[in-house]
DNA sequence: TGTATAATATGACCCTGGTCATTTTTGTTC
DNA sequence: GAACAAAAATGACCAGGGTCATATTATACA
């Protein structure tokens, strides 16, 4: 589908793919702190400058390897493709599979939180996000969720709970299966936590 | 109140305060990627090396800043020095008075977050998460919220969900001033956000 | 006071993230 | 294909985080 596409072009995204699938191996291999990029160069097979011709910084390729990933969800998420038809089970569906991912690794979440200020345009946290607002407005359509919210913003506090959840989870915090802990978290915020007392 | 403290556990109070004291300054005054571990020995007029005979890397001197002030938030909390009898309303209050810090920085907000995983024992995230902790079991007390869920899980949302809103207030999005916005945040989460299907 | 011991301070040193002037490659025009 | 321009690759270089062997200071005890 890219045959428009010059031979430069090509080999920019080649390269590019390189970078990102070398970093994504050494990270799970030896964790973030302990890869270096000129590692990451050398697994690429490029000199290590070549590297920031790419990303920005060391950090900045983490929101790219997430972008990457979630377009894949994106699609897994598509009712043609066999997801629940109800868009709030969906929801639970999606943040089941982002948990499953490789890239689900505590330190990378954190250092993927402070990379979140770099590229305003390719947001790393808001790609998430996003992905979440657009099932919450489907959500809504269908009246699974109240429509006087506003879907983005209950997308990044879906991304807050989610991230919330996995952290805990990680930390020893295991009252039942992760899978099981999203779906309780997704159930919270649906029915809210007021007490007999309130109102 | 410290009398009985020897000369060297004095000194090494004192030098560990002036550290947090210069790094806090130093951090406001040209943020923190600006600022050199070097500067903030100079500041506290120790060599460089000291620095990290107190603190494990520059990040994890940000948790030690956010324990010291939480410290005060602690007794602001206090209903016999005016805060709030409703539990909730207190938990309101602690969330606006966070957001009124100075080291409610965007920035040093992320730095926290990826310095998360450092201390085991001293840990950052979760001493706000603890402080809300406390205020939820009273809430749960007085039936503002459901008693069969965990207080420190609770707190652990609650601390998810004031960052969100932080965080994208800092980003443009602001429906209302900032104070606002949490109490709103609290509110989501006291109601829940399901719609008239759910059920 | 003198001496032994443990705690603390120090800065030279190393490593890695990040910059940049230069070289190499690609594409274009005649 | 020769000459030129633009894009991309490169690695020497620099700055700052972090380490560690050594020096300094505090405490204990005789």
């Amino acid at each position: 589908m890219n045959e428009s596409l010059s031979r430069r072009e090509r080999k920019k995204r080649e390269t590019r793919q390189r970078l990102m699938e070398a970093a994504l191996r050494l990270f799970q291999e030896q964790g973030y702190d302990r890869t270096t990029v000129g590692q990451i160069a050398e697994e690429a097979d490029v000199a290590k400058g070549t590297f920031f011709n790419y990303f920005e910084t060391k950090e900045a390729i983490l929101p790219a390897l997430v972008a990457w990933r979630l377009q894949e969800l994106q699609e897994a998420l598509l009712p043609e493709r066999g997801a629940p038809a109800s868009p709030v089970a969906r929801i639970k569906l999606a943040l089941r599979l982002v948990a499953a991912d490789p890239l689900s690794d505590p330190v990378l979440m954190r250092r993927l939180f402070a990379a979140g200020g770099y590229h305003k345009a390719v947001n790393p946290v808001h790609a998430l996000a996003d992905l979440l607002a657009g099932q919450v407005r489907q959500a809504q359509v269908v009246g699974e969720i109240r429509a006087d919210l506003d879907p983005l913003y209950l997308g990044g506090v879906l991304r807050a709970l989610f991230f919330q959840q996995l952290m805990m989870w990680h930390h020893g915090h295991r009252p039942a299966p992760l899978p099981e802990c999203l779906d309780g978290t997704v159930d919270l915020l649906l029915d809210g936590v007021a007490g007999p007392e309130w109102r």
